[in-house]
DNA sequence: AAGTGGTCTAGACCACAGC
DNA sequence: CTGTGGTCTAGACCACTTC
């Protein structure tokens, strides 16, 4: 006699137990037992466990740690990127804080060509990270071609992040003609992933936005959004209050 | 004598190479090695190339399919959400097919807080998918108050497809106020997964968009894109041509 | 030191595409 | 039927956090 079973793969069987065991049986921090054991307890292997759990953490179910545990994760934080008014990054009031900047020749190709650069032309290169409720969410690299800030920005502050700011400072006397951008999926890079709390690889949102100026296209950033923690908002809306229960 | 080496995994080492490996040896289209082959030459147990494997697919790097092999992927496409001009969802020259439409009373709790519908509020929900250079590249559900769209749209319809388009064409009478969109991380559930040709569970970018009219939201579509595929863009920017080499 | 998640192995079998 | 990628196992060891 046999079943008439859809062969689903065990993992995501058990994906869907455990997502609803997650929401009845669940409050957001809680931690869940080990793997090994939960993996005894629905008599799978640990390898399978992981599968079912990496999609969960995936979709921002859960948050695993190492050396500490799996835990409920709380609803995805809604991050503005795209604040209605066109203003170029650094403007007051928004959440980056600046890190360090340097200047140089080599970016990478796909950000040469939004540029519009030349090879070997010279451009300055701003690293920032966007905190939100406490906790980071991004990490960006900002290139700006070094002849449109060219006054006013001394590059051998002794504080990296003072001349990260005088960057950001030059950019805010340009007049802005408008900006487009870009979302694609990607894995974090080692430099990324350590600023994110994350390990490398994790799944990221990348989010490339070119700033036009005087018709040419002035400064690029490539901002890499946590993906298992963001949701990002475009327009009107405001990331709705959490409340929501 | 011990080497100063990070402990770098080796799935991530693996990754790094075979990107290179793709940059410079193999061509858009070209059928990689079996992966039993790939990993006894690199030396490494197939669940660890898999893993590498996988990260270049979630790039975008490769295609995987079952029982064809792994290919070189082309760089991915750039489908536009944003379409400056803010219109209803079907109007005229969208890449939008129609593909069914049913009303319901039970729709996802999220969605219900969106469309601020009462608990048991009939909706309508339209399927459609969305289609670029010849590739499935979205699914959607589309969800629309009835109350909005009582008159002229008759669901007793022979022709599924004729159903959502009624629907469709019910919205473009309608003023738009204007309309906000997040865009998130997903998996793909079993029914998209289908329509985008790809397995269940596969990352996808979820754009969840609220359009407003007179004061009230009206209609909320969830559309899931190919995060491997899709590179989602927003704003005047036109999606590149596809030369750059 | 103990306990957690992260990496890795060497095998097995299954589902699917194409001949 | 053959060959491919997809799933699954049972174990081992490593890196990290906490006590």
């Amino acid at each position: 006699m046999k079943l008439e079973t859809a062969p689903e793969p065990k993992y995501w069987h058990l994906k869907t137990v455990l997502s609803d065991a997650l929401d009845t049986e669940f409050t957001v921090g809680e931690i869940l037992p080990n793997e090994r054991d939960l993996a005894a307890r629905f008599g799978v292997a640990r390898a399978t466990l992981r599968q079912a759990l990496e999609q969960l953490e995936l979709e921002g179910r859960l948050q695993r740690r190492r050396g500490v545990g799996t835990t409920v994760a709380p609803p995805r934080v809604g991050v503005a990127v795209d604040p209605t008014r066109h203003t170029w990054p650094g403007a007051a009031g928004d959440d980056w804080q600046a890190v360090a900047a340097s200047e140089t020749d080599t970016v990478p190709a796909a950000v040469a060509r939004l540029l519009e650069t030349a090879p070997g032309e010279a451009v300055h290169v701003v690293r920032r990270n966007r905190v939100s409720a406490g906790q980071p969410v991004a990490a960006e690299l900002l290139y700006v071609r070094s002849d449109a800030v060219s006054d006013g920005v001394d590059m051998v502050a002794a504080d990296p992040a003072a001349g990260a700011r005088a960057v950001l400072r030059a950019l805010q006397a340009l007049d802005l003609d408008g900006q487009d951008r870009t979302v694609e999926l990607g894995s974090a890079r080692a430099e990324d992933a350590k600023q994110l709390d994350r390990l490398p690889g994790s799944p990221v949102l990348v989010v490339t936005t070119r700033y036009v100026s005087q018709g040419r296209a002035t400064a690029v950033a490539v901002s890499t959004y946590r993906a298992d923690t963001c949701r990002l908002t475009f327009g009107e809306r405001e990331p709705e209050p959490l409340l929501a229960g």
